[in-house]
DNA sequence: ACAATGATTTGTCTATGACAATATGAAAGC
DNA sequence: GCTTTCATATTGTCATAGACAAATCATTGT
């Protein structure tokens, strides 16, 4: 932390998502970071090269090459983000944009008790399951992409993941419990690299509606957990969330790994923002696609199981 | 993964906790771990070595040092283990043990949801605060030294902390909000090095009790969005949480950053099991040693407001 | 248009040396 | 006896540079 708030290339790892080796590679390939040294020649990232890392991370991991991008200036970087983000407009079904306008409104005004209260109605209003898919989910694809493009900060993130957590968390205890022999008995989870939890919430919560017997061990929960978990709890499904943060590579291995060492008919469902996972499809494992699609997996499940 | 289920560096890093560089430089220096190597030279550790990494990092946040245990053979490590745990037995004013047994029992048998229901009537019966401090504190203990001597699974830890956080969100939930003007104002949040939120869960709810103004962040934020924050939402004290997972020298660091960055009139609190925090206390921020002073530190924080 | 093949890109790994921060333990002073 | 002080040892992290396998791109041949 010498001049001006610089970091370290562990800080900037945690801060940007970006392995060490990775920091350093790019350096000696693409000239860019270029971090100043402190007194004993170790890196020391300013903080405005890592805001343009976080970018370059975004980018990247949306299918942008690292090669050609790392070198450009920032400005155009910007550019390609924002053409990147505008692909995805409202899709059929979504609220009316005002809604999630006056959410985004009241996060970025710091109401955390206003946003609380505007979801928690907007959840009785449309009922838990058009709030999770028609607001929710385009809600959190607004604060990506505004965080994104630097119009949010982190912390704003953070609060706004925490307010939903809690409207979400309130609204499925809600729900009337399903007999203990209810099915599909249905475990949830992320693996170990994916910290984000809501995508797991969204599922669980849709799950719930449909009666299903959910236990979620929230997460980064190790493979072979997992695997114990499953035998544990006698479930007949595990659902998993990714989301964009999440190397491909890890994506497809620990799917096949998780397959391969858990009971044959024991369904394993993939879900969530990471574009792995609809690219290249593992054997024996169902992408769910969209979060609307969860309740007809359920019913086909239901039938299947007859 | 080449035989017999033997684990990549990358994977054992975040099955273990301890770096890449770390388990190089151990291999090294100790001559443990002492991996396999795949068809092109690189380590492959079995779950066996795994497994006692995993032993030998808990020793090792408890204040053993790696050169001297490293090399022990795993019975010699397991009687350490057991030694450091029966070190702290029941404080005065916890429960009667049973309770606690009843719960480990409930979570031995996989039943999430009898436990979510004994813990949920222990709540109702023993009231939020005595809950937090009587029943979840102990209990949190008992379960991480239980993990400690492998007598609990990996998934049935995680299992426990979602239920233990279900209970509390609700609980926090039913508590009367205070007033938009109520005081003091306070920000909720960690460290991006610590991923564990049931310390800042138990301290919220304790701070709901005392009719507190509470934003949490949930776990893992940057310093400086901490900083950006607590100006936002104008807190007049900000509270981390810190378990003995964290480095010591990053508990330390980052608090001098933060209490550098942050307004002065700002009161930091950290709470939590982290040995560094007892053991150098930082100046300009008040360690809260135990859950029950959270009561006390909050009258003396409005006294000293007036 | 589509499949196969060769070239390039890219992240991760290895190896070894260096260093700063922390902890230990012995000696010295009260 | 008890604390303080200082030299020594321990320990985690960082640096450099080369290697390689997997993924992706670009080109060619049906």
């Amino acid at each position: 932390m010498t001049p001006t708030g610089a970091q370290s290339i562990a800080a900037t790892e945690r801060d940007t998502g970006l392995s060490k080796d990775t920091l350093r590679v790019w350096e000696r390939r693409y000239g860019f970071p270029a971090p100043l040294r402190d007194s004993s020649g170790e890196r020391a990232y300013p903080p405005d090269q890592i805001a343009k890392l976080r970018l370059v991370k975004r980018l990247v991991d949306v299918g942008h090459r690292p090669g050609r991008i790392v070198a450009m200036p920032l400005l155009q970087l910007q550019q390609l983000a924002d053409a990147c983000s505008t692909g995805a407009r409202e899709g059929p079904g979504d609220m009316s944009g005002e809604d999630l306008d006056e959410c985004l409104g009241l996060l970025r005004a710091h109401d955390v008790a206003g946003l609380r209260r505007r979801l928690g109605r907007a959840c009785m209003h449309l009922g838990l399951a058009r709030f999770v898919t028609e607001l929710v989910a385009p809600l959190n694809t607004r604060v990506g992409e505004a965080w994104m493009r630097g119009q949010l900060a982190v912390f704003e993130e953070h609060a706004y993941t925490e307010c939903v957590q809690v409207v979400l968390r309130n609204a499925i205890e809600r729900v009337p419990e399903p007999g203990p022999e209810a099915r599909p008995r249905v475990l949830l989870t992320t693996f170990p690299e994916e910290p984000h939890g809501l995508g797991l919430l969204m599922a669980e919560a849709l799950l719930a509606l449909d009666a299903a017997n959910c236990v979620s061990l929230g997460v980064a929960t190790p493979i072979w957990d997992i695997v114990l978990a499953a035998r544990a709890h006698a479930s007949d499904i595990v659902a998993l969330s990714f989301t964009g943060c999440m190397n491909p590579s890890q994506v497809v291995e620990g799917l096949c790994e998780l397959r391969a060492k858990i009971l044959p008919h024991v369904e394993v469902w993939a879900g969530g923002a990471a574009p792995a996972l609809h690219r290249r499809p593992v054997p024996g494992v169902h992408a769910v696609a969209a979060l609307g699609q969860v309740h007809d997996e359920v019913q086909r499940w239901r039938i299947g199981s007859l």
